[in-house]
DNA sequence: GCCGTTTTCGGCCCGACTGTTTTCAGTCG
């Protein structure tokens, strides 16, 4: 079993654990067991072998022998008895807003249910209301959840819930009565995915901003309206809270709600080590007797426990805490160090811009160079150039660049794909013609791990394949990424000097931010790419940027903050 | 289940809000 499937499996044992009624810490342990599998920078496979497995934080004994079985086995006793005892429909059920774990244990022991269509009915039946603990709001709210559950669950792009919040967060500031307001949550931690919103503000008059905020155009329903916390969900589903502080607290509140919840816990953790309790209130000392810090910004908070600021991209509890005592955060790259793209499509294949128009949004920009790589001949649906059109490109590239037109220099490229057995749609002759190749998989995404893996490799090791584009095909919320051993990618790449790409298109964000530390540590180098269509695509870029800074990148691990000699020499043309 | 300047047991982050209660349990983040 693969990584990612076995910290599913601990995910689920957490969850199961849950509904048995398990203590709460050890259900922790599973969960936070999951994180730091997911997070793990080392090949699985040697950690095992060399029984370093459970030299790793948060791993302990018998986390270790489960993992270990998972991966020998692909199947855990322990986790297929928890299975068997508890019906699967309890999952679901639990996925409902208001019912956690004792809940839906009281609702399967009283009532019998085992699934949505169960909990429906005894919710229409009117049981649920006469339960201890329940009542009619309950029920109500119940199957409200079950209705809109699709909804609900839903986690949004991060740029579409980023206009969601611009204009709220606008509206925030402009309020008389607000001293600082500023979002917070996954959308200052720039995930790919927000879930909900998080705002917050400072002011000594909570009431007409809690107000304002419940009131707002397309908010359906009011979940909450307190005197420090409101929330409010919106027609589309997405769930949007509200806390009201005052100033003293705000920036002790925005470390709070940014989170994340693994670096919250790691801060506190370091806190009580200096005889200091933390909440989003402030520090509070443990004995009663010493003066606690306060914080006039977000820097003062770190600062109080010996730390630098880290940025909240890091925040992600991987490393971040100790990187920053150490000395050793990374300077984050910044989308002002982006001197040009790579990887754009002009009407030749799928694009909507011509060469020009891209051309002039590129100078536009302030950028130095412009990549086009368009689609190669077996992208047939999309265009894709034959060896005749693309030296047709190559020349119109070169006219456009003698006619000094335009500072922007543009360099010659192409989208390559690469064909089922890992040898590219063109020849290594017409290849070695181009100012630049990017190599990507188009088709057949249902090959077996292994086979994909092989494919890719080889491209890789092509001498005239420069970078490596969107690495796992992935459509954020609409497809998942096909099965590819991304290490031993990443690996390829080291060893052959291939770049890979950071495709920045919203719906891509491939290589996924989680991979990028252990790549450039290995000594890869990344590309932000757009992948425009168009001009506007263009601004794809800082987007990419985002997740560059998620992924602990520093300008100098990417290629295109290089000035244009510099991309020249290392694409070596 | 993990972890150790609390070191093989006994802790484990902290607080707001709601609904169902007459003082608090459960959920959520």
């Amino acid at each position: 079993m693969e990584r990612n499937d076995i910290a599913a499996v601990l995910d689920e044992i957490a969850t199961l654990l849950e509904l048995t009624g398990e203590n709460p810490f050890k259900i922790r342990a599973y969960s936070s067991g999951a994180r730091v599998l997911e997070g793990l920078a080392e090949d699985l496979d040697v950690l095992i072998a060399e029984g370093r497995l459970a030299d790793v934080p948060g791993l302990g004994e018998a986390l270790v022998e489960k993992i270990t079985v998972l991966r020998r086995d692909g199947a855990l006793p322990f986790h297929q008895k928890l299975r068997a005892s508890v019906p699967a429909g309890l999952l679901e059920v639990l996925q409902i807003p208001g019912l956690g774990p004792k809940k839906v244990r009281a609702l399967w022991k009283e009532l019998g249910v085992e699934d949505l269509a169960k909990l429906k009915e005894v919710c229409e039946a009117g049981a649920v209301a006469e339960l201890k603990g329940f009542g009619a709001k309950t029920q109500t709210k119940i199957l409200e959840g079950i209705k809109n559950r699709v909804a609900y669950g839903k986690r949004h792009r991060w740029y579409q819930a980023a206009a969601v919040a611009e204009p709220i967060l606008a509206g925030l500031r402009a309020l008389p009565q607000v001293v600082h307001a500023e979002s917070a949550g996954s959308l200052r931690r720039n995930r790919e995915t927000v879930g909900d919103l998080d705002f917050l503000v400072a002011s000594s008059d909570p009431a007409p901003v809690m107000d304002w905020f419940v009131a707002r155009p397309g908010v359906k329903e009011v979940t909450a309206h307190g005197e420090t916390k409101s929330s409010v969900r919106f027609e589309n589903g997405l769930q949007a809270d509200l806390r009201v502080v005052p100033a003293a607290q705000f920036f002790f509140a925005l470390h709070h709600f940014t989170g994340s919840k693994e670096h919250n816990v790691a801060m506190r953790h370091r806190a009580l080590g200096r005889g200091l309790s933390m909440s989003e209130w402030g520090f509070k000392p443990v004995d009663g007797g010493t003066v606690a810090p306060g914080a006039a910004s977000e820097e003062e908070v770190f600062r109080a426990l010996g730390l630098p600021w880290i940025p909240p991209e890091l925040r992600e509890g991987n490393g971040e805490i100790e990187a920053a005592e150490a000395g050793a955060l990374p300077d984050l790259v910044r989308h002002e160090q982006i001197r040009g793209v790579f990887h754009n499509h002009t009407t030749e294949s799928d694009g909507d811009a011509t060469l020009e128009q891209m051309a002039a949004a590129a100078e536009g920009r302030g950028w130095e160079y412009l990549g086009v790589s368009d689609h190669s001949k077996s992208s047939f649906q999309a265009r894709g150039l034959d060896e005749a059109r693309l030296a047709a490109q190559v020349a119109a590239v070169a006219r456009l660049n003698a006619s000094g037109r335009f500072r922007v220099r543009v360099l010659a490229g192409s989208e390559v794909d690469i064909l089922r057995d890992g040898t590219l749609d063109f020849a290594d002759d017409v290849l070695a013609g181009l100012d630049f190749v990017v190599a990507s998989v188009h088709n057949l995404f249902t090959l077996d791990r292994e086979a994909q893996t092989a494919r890719i490799i080889r491209a890789v090791e092509n001498e005239h394949v420069d970078m490596l584009g969107h690495l796992t095909g992935r459509l954020i919320n609409r497809r998942e990424p096909y099965e590819v051993d991304i290490p031993k990618v990443i690996d390829a790449c080291a060893a052959n000097g291939t770049c890979i790409e950071l495709n920045a298109n919203p719906w891509r964000l491939d290589m996924d931010w989680r991979w990028w530390r252990h790549a450039a540590e290995k000594g890869v180098l990344c590309s932000i790419n757009p992948d425009a269509h168009d001009v506007e695509q263009l601004g794809f870029t800082e987007h990419g940027v985002r997740v560059a800074r998620k992924g602990w990148l520093t300008a100098g691990q990417v290629l295109n903050t290089r000035p244009l000699a510099g991309v020249l020499d290392w694409l070596g043309r």
